[in-house]
RNA sequence: GGGGGCAUCGCAUAGUGGCAAUUGCGGGGGACUGUAAAUCCCCUCCUUCGGGUUCAAAGGUUCGAGUCCUUUUGCCCCCA
């Protein structure tokens, strides 16, 4: 079964920002590139049309511990895989559970084998081995795979992280034995990414990303950041990775981040990128603009009848005007957080595509600078 | 005309002798990074942060009253 491709197009020379592109078999993804939330086979508030036309999503998420405890995989495989599921006909990637490791740290158990869930949902058990992750990945069908790893909190003891990383290890020969030995179901191919861990220990940080850079998959990724650390910490480790990483293969920081966070690490060589910020904070009233970051719900915007971002452009950004989407939210409308997700999303991958189009023409390192002054400012 | 009930911080409520006083809403602000999140947290009488002044109003009982008594005012209900 072939892989997915990537093309790299350009490497900017002056801060290691890249262009290029990932063929899959449900479409080309230019990068960088901003890849939507969808968690339970839906990026929350969004319609699918508003997800390919409006905010020009080139590839969303969905997540294997979620998309397992429901629908369940005899509804996915009944479907036809998660596409045939929700409708969506571009690429998709999904998180194997590593994350969930972390983030239901209380209602989970380690073990060599595997991870032992207590369902957030009605508390029986699950065990999820990486061998039963990947078969559940298979059938699930998306495009890019993720490996089962364990993603360590912040902070941690340097033993800790060591052990975590060795476990990861382990953890990934299984999922690439697994992955390697079985096929896709519904007719497309899929690929399977590594993630580099080892906490913010650039030591460990290092070992990692060099036997990973060794496996020679499709595509690699980076975990275990912006769980907690300082942002300079999360700089340094992606640079770190990316400078040992293969400049062929597409390079993906898990989870991340900020508009800010993602041209620094944009800027450092990273060519994906995934995180809940701009869909959950618009549900919290957050929007993400051109000229800074506004809380909707503030008292200030009550008769401000501007659009959301009239620079930004788009339906949503531009036909709503502030004090309308405010009083939505004081509302309790769905529509406010309809809107916000739009807009925040727009900008999202409005970044991600100006970001490549300065790379291209050369002026990135400088747009960057001024852009991550303007993403910083609150509104 | 007769009888009964109720007045608490914007609104609605708790409070049955130790109370600056419950909760919800409303209002103000904040957090959120491979989504257990349309969630969560803080503030919402005044204050020079020591304290001060409060539960319709005025008296009274009591060591102590939002709570008990009297009167007044205002609302609500029932019978003529």
């Amino acid at each position: 079964m072939p892989e997915l491709t990537f093309d790299l197009h350009h490497t900017d020379p002056t801060t290691g920002a890249r262009t290029g592109a990932l063929t899959t078999s449900h479409g080309i993804i230019q990068t960088p590139i901003f890849m939507p939330v969808g968690t339970v086979a839906t990026v929350k508030g969004v319609h699918q049309r508003e997800l390919a036309d409006d905010i020009k999503a080139q590839i969303i998420l969905g997540n294997t511990y979620h998309l397992y405890l429901r629908p369940g995989l005899d509804i996915l495989r009944a479907a036809g895989g998660l596409h045939g599921f929700n409708g969506w006909t571009r690429p998709i990637l999904t998180d194997s559970g590593g994350y969930q490791v972390f983030s239901l740290a209380n209602t989970r158990k380690l073990t060599e084998e595997g991870c032992t869930f207590r369902s957030h949902l009605d508390g029986s058990k699950h065990v999820f081995t990486p061998e039963s992750v990947m078969d559940t990945q298979r059938v699930i069908g998306a495009d890019i795979v993720m490996a089962f790893d364990e993603c360590p909190p912040w902070p941690c003891t340097l033993d800790y992280a060591t052990k975590s990383l060795a476990l990861t290890e382990r953890w990934l020969d299984r999922c690439i034995q697994r992955f390697d030995a079985t096929e896709p179901l519904y007719g497309h191919y899929q690929s399977l990414f590594p993630i580099v861990q080892g906490s913010t220990d650039p030591g460990l940080r290092r070992r990692a990303a060099e036997h990973i850079a060794g496996l020679g998959r499709a595509g690699n990724a980076i975990g275990g950041l912006s769980v907690g650390e300082p942002a300079e910490a999360m700089y340094d480790m992606t640079e770190l990775v990316c400078g040992i990483l293969p400049a062929d293969k597409p390079r993906y920081l898990m989870g991340v981040g900020t508009p800010a966070n993602i041209l620094e690490s944009i800027a450092r060589g990273v060519d994906m990128f995934d995180c809940v910020l701009p869909t959950r904070n618009a549900r919290h009233g957050i929007l993400y603009t051109t000229q800074g970051v506004i809380n909707i719900g503030n008292a200030k915007w009550k008769a401000d009848f501007s659009p959301i971002d009239e620079e930004l452009g788009g339906y949503a950004s531009t036909f709503y005007s502030k004090a309308y989407v405010r009083h939505l939210f004081h509302s309790t409308e769905l529509l406010g957080p309809q809107i916000a997700s739009i807009h925040n999303l727009t900008f999202y991958l409005w970044l991600v595509t100006e970001a490549r189009r300065r790379i291209l023409d050369g002026t990135f390192g400088s747009w960057k600078t001024e852009m991550v002054g303007r993403l910083m400012t609150r509104l």
